[in-house]
DNA sequence: GTCTATAACGGGATAGAC
DNA sequence: GTCTATCCCGTTATAGAC
């Protein structure tokens, strides 16, 4: 397995790694293959002899950016034991906050995040359902007395969250005039955690009826 | 003003509903100006007659779907008061999950919201700043203990979670094995806002220190 | 203002020599 | 496994008749 260490010079590999970097700065669609190649210094039919097609390609690149992701947080979970926190359950799951390669990989991993339609069938029941299952059980497991489905309207706020701070990663201190530093990792877990966990453990179904906004569409 | 309902039928709207629909299923590289043209039933040359070219229309396409949201958002802003609650406020920055047209409109807000390069040069800038200084400075007055630092964070929390649930609109139900329903408008709402609220209210910097997860990119 | 036709280009994929 | 050359398609944009 430490084989990956010198064999980094391979075509394959240099393909994925090319890929990989690309398609997080421009995204799928607007990386052409040509770019990949020249980026890998590789030839242009290398691609479609080691993968079969760009969306093969697309797949490999995906799976090799995920799944080491949720082996790390089952892995952090089961660490946390059976009586985990909602605070212990979050910092699994938002691991990949933490992340020293977050600068490369964030924007990729938010832009198959922020493609539903091709996330759904192509992402999602591969890699991230039984990681799903996983911390529901574990969130249910910490909050016996939350209904079961607020808890899962829940945890869609926040992988919105984590969407967001991964696909938004560069942005942010841009658009918040320089107030959000992102460069503190800990600190930026700490603050998601804080923030979400509140969220978690807020009462359900207080009854907020009396906020209706209405429907502005006349204006 | 009203004139809008007559004029349905002139070229220039007629590409400019297409343009949005379509935008808003396949995104805007994967739509081409044919898709368009022939959704629209006029003529190719027709969009770079009235546009000068598929980037201008973009413009307009995002310039005609949000300016009505962003009048919206400030005007229930206003009607809440300058003593409007964090709940209040949420709920009128949220205002647009409420609409009807969510199901077309949705999607394409999403998915300028996750092309942040895209965004922030084209979108950002032109459209959302001002509305987010408004926002800022009504969450400080209702929440004047708070941390700047901390409040802008949170605003980016918000962001995140309205971003998630218009971009994946339609795939959450899927997602959740239909344990989430986005049919009810209300509903959602109320759920957002209590979750963003408890949010919003957390003490700043309770210190979580503890729950470092450490880096587990060598597994 | 609206159409047809086409220019000019870049894309994915493949055939076939080496 | 790797390369060159090429096919074939879809794209944006425009020229020019009506």
């Amino acid at each position: 397995m430490n084989e990956a260490l010198l064999a980094r010079t391979d075509t394959k590999s240099k393909i994925l790694d090319a890929a990989e970097k690309l398609f997080s700065i421009k995204g799928f669609q607007e990386t052409s293959l040509r770019d990949i190649t020249a980026e890998a210094d590789v030839n242009l039919a290398a691609v479609n002899y080691h993968f079969q097609s760009k969306d093969s390609l697309i797949d490999a690149v995906i799976a090799r950016l995920v799944e080491p992701k949720n082996r790390a947080r089952i892995q952090l979970l089961d660490a946390a034991g059976p009586d985990a926190t909602v605070e212990q359950i979050l910092a699994a799951f938002l691991n990949p906050l933490c992340d020293a390669p977050i600068e490369a990989l964030g924007p990729l991993f938010g832009r198959v995040l922020s493609h539903p339609d091709m996330f759904v069938d192509r992402v999602f029941m591969k890699h991230f359902a039984p990681l799903s299952q996983r911390f529901g059980e574990a969130l249910s497991r910490a909050m016996p007395e939350m209904d079961r489905t607020e808890l899962v309207w829940r945890m869609q706020f926040c992988v919105g969250v984590m969407t967001h701070l991964l696909t938004w990663g560069k942005i942010v201190p841009r658009v918040t005039g320089g107030v959000c530093d992102m460069t503190d990792r800990q600190d930026l877990l700490n603050r998601t955690v804080e923030f979400l966990a509140a969220g978690f453990h807020a009462p359900a179904h207080k009854g907020l009826g009396h906020i209706t906004t209405g429907n502005v569409n006349e204006l």
